[in-house]
DNA sequence: CGGATCGTTGAAGACTATCAAGTTATGTGG
DNA sequence: CCACATAACTTGATAGTCTTCAACGATCCG
């Protein structure tokens, strides 16, 4: 169940020395030699999922965290009423499925939001390099440490910021990701519906089309289905900080 | 800068053995004994705090993880425009100071409630310890794993439930949480004032005061001030579920 | 090419915030 | 220990923001 036996092309092209990503993944270019090819030696590469693909499903039991390679993917819940919640949407170099740790089952589901590649590295094996290589075990505590972070602040902005002012940070927010990827921070294309936007900002469908005309009409961004396009940053800096 | 210095106290009065919370805590009693003694040797003991104080500010460098051993605490952050947003209470055998491991700087404010008693965690050390004892590693992880649901499950209550759901559900885990801690779930001491629970479940304080007042109506609850005590569970979860 | 999903816009209504005023509790100095 | 000032809490009236309901238009994909 290497990669060397799921694919036909050489292994490196899939190693993580080769990720665009690594930087911001478990696997950080910033270790020394042992310890990043310690953990490429565990990781294990998988072809595309496509579009739409569920990853794990909750209740499932943890053996693997994911890491994102390319493409997108949600987190959500699904409530007592059968109705689903998103927790949050990840792009390459996010590792996911930490919430699982605590009781060994996965909490969510993770779906892919476009055909995408996931790299699965396995529990049990991770937690051995851990306690060999404390750089890696620092690394990973870091990873999960900043996803409280991020679950804190979304938490704030949806207690405390207005529909607009949700939707200008989320809008912000996904040109930051974007720019931390090397990628051109005001072209952004969505893989997401606005259906899947409101869930996760808590609006509806119909609030968050009325918001993006609104935004448009104001020139602050550009909307054409499903690719937006920043025109001015500073207003949209002001919305949220208004 | 040990317990036995700071405390007239024999050391044992302090210890991780004798704490009625330990079950719940880093230094949990399901260890064998050599990693128990190992966490229980570099935990510095402090002096009970005062009801108000500050246990360390946002930015402030990361020196110590913090336990709480008996009193209360609220974690806070505070917003551009000096507003102050509650993301969460901690009570007796709890952890604190999870989210400043990512960069090494507390990302928030944690203070008292009422005069409460609080270990501190050196940081440093404990990574240490967590490269030698894989067990203990793995119950960090558990622990800040865990913070990762419970702040997704606030997220989730604060964005799909009403004002009424959000009530109820706070209550019943203030409820939980002495129960965890054999405790009467039944008759509560609010530890923070209505402004405070308004604060963190995102309502004002009016709309606390005017749910209490209803709740009490049904007989749901009975509200004495400070003092809450449930008078039917089941109703109470029906709104939660409702 | 056609059905289904996704997105847009308008009108009406619900939920909770805001504003206001008064009451109760808390704590501090005399 | 009391008096007083302050903070915390309660209740009512009004208003605003976002949701809900409805209808239609656009886009995607087999």
């Amino acid at each position: 169940m290497t990669s060397r036996q799921k694919n036909s092309k050489s292994p490196s092209d899939f190693s993580c020395a080769s990720c665009l990503v690594n930087s911001l993944c478990l696997a950080t270019g910033s270790f020394d030699h042992q310890t990043f090819a310690a953990i490429d030696s565990i990781i294990e590469r998988k072809k595309n999922y496509q579009k739409a693909s569920i990853i794990y499903k909750a209740g499932d039991e943890l053996k693997n965290l994911y890491a994102i390679r390319s493409g997108g993917v949600k987190i959500y819940s699904i409530n007592e009423h059968g109705e689903e919640q998103i927790t949050s949407f990840h792009m390459p170099g996010d590792l996911i499925g930490f919430d699982a740790i605590a009781d060994n089952r996965h909490q969510s589901f993770a779906q892919t939001l476009e055909t995408s590649n996931i790299c699965e590295i396995p529990f049990e094996p991770l937690m051995r390099l851990a306690s060999r290589y404390p750089d890696m075990n620092l690394r990973l505590l870091k990873l999960i440490s900043a996803e409280i972070s991020v679950k804190k602040n979304l938490m704030m902005m949806i207690s405390k910021q207005t529909a607009e002012q949700r939707l200008a940070t989320f809008i912000m927010h996904l040109s930051d990701n974007l720019k931390r990827r090397n990628l051109s921070g005001n072209e952004i294309k969505l893989p997401m519906t606005r259906y899947e936007i409101g869930n996760y900002i808590s609006l509806t469908v119909e609030t968050i089309s009325r918001l993006l005309s609104r935004f448009q009409q104001k020139q602050i961004i550009s909307v054409k289905g499903k690719y937006i396009t920043i025109i001015n940053l500073d207003r949209l800096q002001d919305i949220v900080e208004s």
